[in-house]
DNA sequence: GCCAACGTTGGC
DNA sequence: GCCAACGTTGGC
C-alpha cells in the first residue's frame, strides 16, 4: 500500500505556505530537494492525492502551517538544468536527470503548530521530524499521527 | 551566530 | 571500500 501521508519542509523566505496559496492554481512544483532519500520518496512512493503537512524551517516560528496535497507524479525537476539555478547540477542530464519533484497543491491555511506543541504530544514522539539530528526535508507522516494532527491540532484558518 | 548531526566528496 | 574533511541543515 502506498504511503498516504507525509511531512514537507520549505523556508518560508523561499517558499511559504501563504505564497502558495495566492497562486491562481494554488500548485507549485517542489524543486530544489539534492537529498537522495527525499528525492526517492517523491521517485518511487509518492502518489497523486497524498496528504501533505507544509512544514515552515529555519524561521523564527518552525512548525506546520498548512494542509496540501501531491498533485502531480514525479517529473524532472527543470532547476538542475539551468546554470544560473542555484540547484544546478552540472551531472545531470536531460537524458537521465538524477533530481524530479511532485507537484503539491495548498488546500487549507491553518493557525501554526510549533515545534514544542508537536514534541508535547506523546502520540507524536515518533514523528521523522521530531527525531534528534533529523534533516530530512521529506518525511513520512503514519496515518496514525496525521489523523492525531488534524483531529487534535489543526485550527483552519477561515479566509 | 553557534553548533550538533548528518550527507557527500574524494584521496588512498 | 574506508574514512577524514568538508558542506549543509535547522533549531536555538
Amino acid at each position: 500500500m502506498a504511503q498516504r501521508f507525509w511531512l514537507m519542509k520549505s523556508e518560508p523566505t523561499e517558499c511559504s505556505f501563504e505564497s502558495v496559496m495566492q497562486m491562481p492554481d494554488r500548485t507549485v512544483p517542489w524543486f530544489g530537494i539534492r537529498n537522495y532519500q527525499a528525492r526517492n520518496f517523491m521517485r518511487d512512493v509518492m502518489a497523486i492525492g497524498d496528504q501533505v503537512l507544509f512544514y515552515h524551517s529555519s524561521c523564527p516560528m518552525p512548525g506546520i502551517v498548512g494542509l496540501a496535497h501531491v498533485c502531480s507524479e514525479a517529473k524532472p525537476d527543470e532547476t538542475q538544468f539551468d546554470p544560473k539555478s542555484i540547484y544546478f547540477d552540472p551531472k545531470s542530464t536531460r537524458s537521465n536527470p538524477r533530481w524530479v519533484c511532485v507537484d503539491v497543491m495548498a488546500d487549507q491555511a491553518i493557525d501554526l503548530i510549533d515545534l514544542a506543541t508537536l514534541r508535547a504530544q506523546p502520540v507524536l514522539s515518533g514523528m521523522r521530524v521530531l527525531q534528534k539530528g533529523n534533516r530530512l526535508s521529506i518525511t513520512p507522516v503514519t496515518p496514525e499521527e496525521f489523523a492525531y494532527i488534524v483531529t487534535n491540532l489543526v485550527k483552519r484558518i477561515e479566509r
